[in-house]
DNA sequence: GTTGCTAGTTGACAATGGAAAGATTGATTC
DNA sequence: GAATCAATCTTTCCATTGTCAACTAGCAAC
């Protein structure tokens, strides 16, 4: 990279070079001496910036919450709406996983990050309580008997289902020579659905 | 395990071992070499079974399969009745997925296992097909309009979101002194909330 | 018994994560 | 402008890992 020793700013470096390979090869296949090689820098040298391997990750996995509730912010923003702000929401959460696969495999499996880390639990809980406002809102609006907690165990549920079964699903597809849908459009649908039990009481 | 120089049967527990090391650790945790130790073999041992690490891990996913199509043919035998067979099955799916984490965890990571395998297709196939038959009995019993596939693609989506985000949804309820709702409860919730839709054209 | 097969073992190799200690740099202070 | 200092990065080392190749133990057939 740089000819300089000085790096510039490795941290982010090294987050770059992590949410690349854990897309490229999944968790299991990162390597902390491969991103310092991708990073252009000694094996030694993330551990000054992150301690262990455990802490770049949960770096990255902050980040990718960060990316997330930035999304469903602009998602859900001059909406009036409900009903499509809820579509908006699912569209920008799928959105976000498939253009950051690195970091949302990290985000969720509290086996790779550091559940207790701080800045995680705030960013995390950034995107969640956008859910919550958006499935308020379709309350008010739709079905006022509409429990708020469940629709949104539902709706993240369904999302992280529909991000993690995508090849997996595609798969099963291909291999009963079924059309293989898009999750743009699967994501779009089963938002439908999810609303019509929303308003029925 | 015996003192005998032949196991008896390595492969079924290198494959327990596994189970275990991995709900212990995750699967990045996971090390052939551990997993041969708790087996009481050598370390080299399982490569004769199973070619490499990525090969036991796909035997481990496969066993999972077929115990999560087992537990779902079970829960829809006998049971006339389109929505309480699909609660059944909701809750059979948790509780299989509770009952055998580290299988779970292995079952539906294609970065992990071998998707390409066939027993590893037909488990998973045999458990998928007992849910779409499920989905196609409610369409007859409750709405002719439904759509089979997008409804299966919900549940599914659904189900494994809950088992995956059950310990980051404790968490953040903990954090917020909500009470901590326990994934069975949330699965009969969800499945309810589910059916609503289905049910409304 | 000896031949051959399956199941395990042993030993080697490069690669990994992490700890310790040293080198380089930019900033601060005088 | 020189001396000091803390932050940043490198080097060296060690135990552990996955995989390969070569070896050995038990079992069955003939």
């Amino acid at each position: 990279m740089s000819d300089t020793y000085h790096h510039g700013d490795l941290p982010s470096a090294l987050r770059s070079a992590t949410a690349e390979l854990v897309a490229e090869r999944g968790p299991r296949g990162f390597s902390l001496r491969e991103v310092a090689r991708r990073a252009g820098v000694s094996h030694a040298a993330p551990a000054h910036h992150f301690g262990d391997s455990r802490g770049l990750l949960t770096s990255v996995a902050v980040e990718g919450f960060s990316h997330l509730a930035d999304a469903l912010t602009a998602a859900a923003e001059d909406c009036a709406d409900a009903r499509e702000r809820l579509r908006r929401c699912g569209e920008a959460y799928v959105e976000t996983a498939r253009a950051y696969p690195g970091h949302y495999a990290v985000m969720l499996d509290e086996s790779i990050h550091d559940p207790d880390n701080e800045a995680l639990q705030l960013e995390g809980m950034r995107a969640f309580a956008q859910l919550i406002a958006t499935i308020e809102t379709l309350r008010d609006q739709l079905n006022p008997e509409l429990d708020v907690d469940t629709a949104a165990t539902l709706c993240w549920s369904a999302m992280h289902g529909l991000v993690e079964l995508d090849a997996t699903m595609a798969t099963i597809a291909d291999r009963h020579d079924m059309p293989v849908v898009d999750i743009e459009t699967r994501i779009d649908r089963v938002t439908e659905l999810m609303i019509s039990g929303f308003a029925s009481r």
